[in-house]
DNA sequence: TTAACCGCTGAACGAGTGTTTAACATCCGC
DNA sequence: GCGGATGTTAAACACTCGTTCAGCGGTTAA
């Protein structure tokens, strides 16, 4: 066809198979880690033929980048219905410990450190998130919810997703050595800045 | 020879090439990840035939051991050192938030995530990492250099360089939204618990 | 001088990978 | 019933990978 050079005939967007596609190669990541991604390994798991995975995804980053972005909306949904929690820093530690949270968010990380079209997602992501933490602790803060104790709320935000991911990530290593100080400290913290 | 079948000719311990085998596969790690290290990957780096790293370390998981011990003992000198520093907690602060061992720390769980004989390494050289955190702090502690306000030694040690490690990770992803308030945050913790 | 050892290599095996191309099968609108 | 779009495939290209094995050239010791 006369058309442009870098056109190839595509999927379209709301098959079943694609989703498919996209929930397997999330679940494979968690499983066996961004390495075990493949265009063959996919296809192999979903019982299909590899170029259908080329078919829908033109590339391997776009797969990737299209499990980010399935992921990306389901979080900031929950991560806005904190605000409306009656202990909202602590719903907030609960949401980055999540074993499965924790462990994608992981493999992303690792994966973007080397591939540019990625690590662009990832950070426009993680702002929006961080965009939306911050709203709802300024508003439980408002409200009388929540008292940081002069600590600023993005302070809280960053300190707490940050600590509570490491610590379900350690955990699922085997590493829990200090763990239960630290979780008793934070404990008591959460207590002191939560509702009264 | 008649010896047990599982022995295959292999290399000495101090020899100049397996050293070099040793930095080069770390400093690939930390520039490309670790899935770009394979045997072919180091031997063509080193100008050396695929064979010779299997001589050196009969598999791919050894050469990685290699490169988890040789940094191992170096970074436990350093954390002991902290002990005697003026600021002790700021100093282990600063040790965790170095981009190169924060790097190679990613690097390392995202591969021990999947990793068995790798994983119990790195757990093991990770508590014996923070049992030399803690007995530095609680010294520090004892000798008047510190002042943690009713927190536990351990739980500074956990605190501290889990956080100081998510900040350069993040940092290096270009990831910065709510650091400022955060280090702002966590000076005038470490001022407030230095020596007077 | 001979024998053992040591650092190192070339070639090969079997399997894995991403991607392209042409084509088959099935549906839907006309 | 026909034409076109859509879901799907097999086959091939041009790599990469880990691992084994036999063997080279040099040093060292008997």
């Amino acid at each position: 066809m006369g058309g442009m050079s870098a056109s190839r005939r595509m999927g379209t967007e709301n098959t079943e198979t694609r989703q498919r596609l996209i929930e397997l190669t999330e679940r494979l990541m968690m499983e066996e880690g961004y390495a075990a991604v493949g265009i063959r390994r996919v296809a192999r798991e979903a019982d299909v033929a590899p170029a259908l995975v080329l078919y829908y995804f033109r590339t391997l980053d776009d797969l990737f980048i299209a499990v980010l972005r399935r992921g990306a909306e389901e979080e900031l949904a929950r991560q806005r219905a904190i605000a409306d929690d009656a202990d909202p820093l602590r719903a907030l530690w609960g949401l980055a410990g999540r074993r499965g949270a924790a462990r994608i968010t992981e493999e992303f990380m690792a994966l973007g450190n080397h591939r540019k079209a990625i690590r662009a997602e990832i950070t426009a992501q993680a702002e929006r998130y961080r965009r939306a933490q911050l709203e709802s602790l300024t508003r439980a803060q408002d409200e009388g919810r929540l008292d940081l104790h002069g600590a600023t709320p993005m302070a809280a935000v960053v300190i707490s997703t940050a600590l509570s991911r490491v610590l379900v990530m350690e955990e699922e290593m085997g590493l829990t050595c200090g763990h239960e100080e630290t979780r008793t400290l934070v404990e008591d913290l959460l207590t002191r800045m939560g509702p009264a």
